[in-house]
DNA sequence: ATTTTTTGAGTAAACGTTTACGCAATTAAT
DNA sequence: ATTAATTGCGTAAACGTTTACTCAAAAAAT
């Protein structure tokens, strides 16, 4: 059996409430016996029992995190950041990962639910209808991260719309005229919109009519990167391709070098995320880098505020990163 | 007020404890009320208070699950077969993450263990000692996942003295007789002495006396990769290299590239590890791949086991899995 | 028709912590 | 020296579930 505040009571010769008040720390208590009591639970080797600490308090500290294992490798840095500051605030971080089984999903997200939770954090999650109305149906707060839920649910994310303008406008610096989008054209997620329009509107600033073939591939994958070379053919019919992600931006990458392409000479390629992966490729990508952890820490600080608004968006940093996959064709 | 289950028994004019038995599926109800209780414990968007639950239950069901934040891309594989693996046999899984600062690792550990927890899983972690002596104080079970902590508790994990011998038979199969292990030269842990034995042994064995200097690199990433080829100029010392882990692997090809030495025909390399990031190089790397889903989902076969001795060692497959980063060069 | 067994469901205690309330003892203010 | 305020701590209830015990009613066995 675990010790508990009356075992510790007990040894001290005082009552459990004493004891409660001592190791939380809250209301009266002298610090001669705050010590002893202190020491005891030390050496006793005791442990909070925290499902009773949960159940008798109305106030719930803890916020439940739902990542998708389909293999984002960001999710670490947000987590990181989420933890960060979690840490410092005295919130408790309570991570479940969510496979695309929408099934498995909303078990998942029931057992989190049977926690008191304070919120629930979505990092890059398209939820699924179901499992949102679960969600919604419970009494939670809701913050999706990392990805864009307009005016259902606060989000924070870097500015989809803005980052490709930023894109845009720096390769056009750099002579590019003829750009392709890699990886953004699901109808569906609004971040894909975001930056489909942010893309096409960062042309037209320039005077460049888009051509709408050369928005193309929907999954957030390897074998997109891939595809998109073989669609569109050694020359390629544009000078530039941003890939929607650090992985299809590999694709694109090692397509070109298996159709004799040469990188940034015959092609010149930004990376949307720029996580480590840029780095340990050949050339290493040049990337719009998005702060997942300042997303983390925003995610907790957000969350902390009482009166959120299901309108509140935040936009984190995007920094435009050099590396060797851009070409001044000037 | 999230609804209770004296919510339900109200409406459904019966008592908390049929509630109770209906919704756990314990002991006697008629089926007419149960189909009546569930149904309106779905309309009432009902969730079970699980810290109520964990408290008036002794057994727990919850393992908590420590994941070094030091970005190992293979934890989320090893995670998905445990997840996998918990919800077919009921448990539920408490994921940290844990920072390599030792404060921070006890504060979260404790936090961890304020849960009643069943057990703790500690993913190819090497834990440090003060760490170490609060899990072992505490009363979990505990088990130790991709790394061997012999004897200590139990584990579970590739064999890599064994694995060892499979890349050195293989490549000496491909002609090779010099070869160099890059990254598991720490003294600490475990695992590097078994694969720096199993390397030395396996050499032996083709009557091959090895050369220390081939031995080379302490840390788990990319720059040691790097630092090897230039370490060893060009043209190399050996013909071939076996990289600890994928990501020093993927430093070894850049490395080479960088200095002009072609692989596979200059420098055979075989990668430990065989995550999906050795499908995203040129060329793509010959792997001893480890089975991470499977190490996941013995972990909680495993752990469902009431005795278990901290001397239980428990290997999972390997397949040498080809690429095109080894020669033969009979 | 009686006895035995089974079934459905209620009562109440228990899990470990927190906290409102109260009270005596101490300290401060007059 | 009296009154007022403060301090330290104990009592007891509460949080939501589970479960060992009951017991009446229903079903089965005699």
């Amino acid at each position: 059996m675990a010790i508990t505040i009356k075992d510790i009571a007990n040894k001290a010769g005082i009552s459990a409430a004493s004891v409660s008040r001592i190791l939380t720390n809250r209301g009266r208590f002298s610090e001669a016996t705050a010590q002893r009591v202190r020491q005891l639970a030390h050496e006793m080797g005791y442990y909070k029992n925290q499902s009773a600490a949960d159940l008798s308090q109305k106030e719930s500290r803890v916020i439940g995190v739902l990542v998708p294992t389909t293999h984002t490798n960001f999710a670490d840095e947000i987590i990181k950041g989420m933890q960060t500051k979690a840490f410092e605030l005295g919130y408790e971080l309570l991570i479940a990962f969510v496979e695309t089984d929408s099934q498995q999903q909303i078990k998942t997200v029931k057992s989190l639910l049977s926690r008191q939770l304070l919120a629930v954090v979505m990092l890059a999650i398209d939820i699924e209808d179901p499992v949102f109305e679960v969600l919604t149906k419970a009494d939670v707060r809701l913050l999706s991260v990392s990805n864009q839920l307009n005016n259902v649910i606060p989000s924070i994310s870097s500015d989809n719309y803005a980052m490709m303008h930023t894109i845009v406008d720096y390769l056009y610096n750099q002579g590019h005229r003829k750009m392709a989008l890699i990886g953004a054209s699901n109808p569906d997620p609004i971040v894909a919109i975001l930056r489909r329009k942010g893309f096409i509107d960062a042309l037209l600033d320039h005077g460049i009519t888009y051509n709408p073939d050369f928005i193309w591939g929907v999954e957030n994958a390897y074998q997109t990167g891939l595809d998109a070379i073989k669609k569109f053919g050694n020359p390629l019919p544009f000078t530039a391709a941003i890939g929607s992600a650090d992985i299809i931006s590999i694709g694109l990458l090692n397509g070109a070098k298996d159709a004799g392409i040469a990188v940034p000479d015959d092609l010149s390629i930004v990376t949307i995320d720029g996580t480590e992966l840029t780095q340990i490729t050949r050339p290493i990508l040049t990337a719009a880098q998005q702060n997942f952890a300042q997303m983390g820490e925003l995610a907790i600080t957000t969350l902390a505020d009482q009166n959120l608004s299901p309108h509140t968006i935040i936009f984190t940093d995007i920094t435009l990163k050099p590396g060797d996959t851009v070409a001044n064709i000037n």
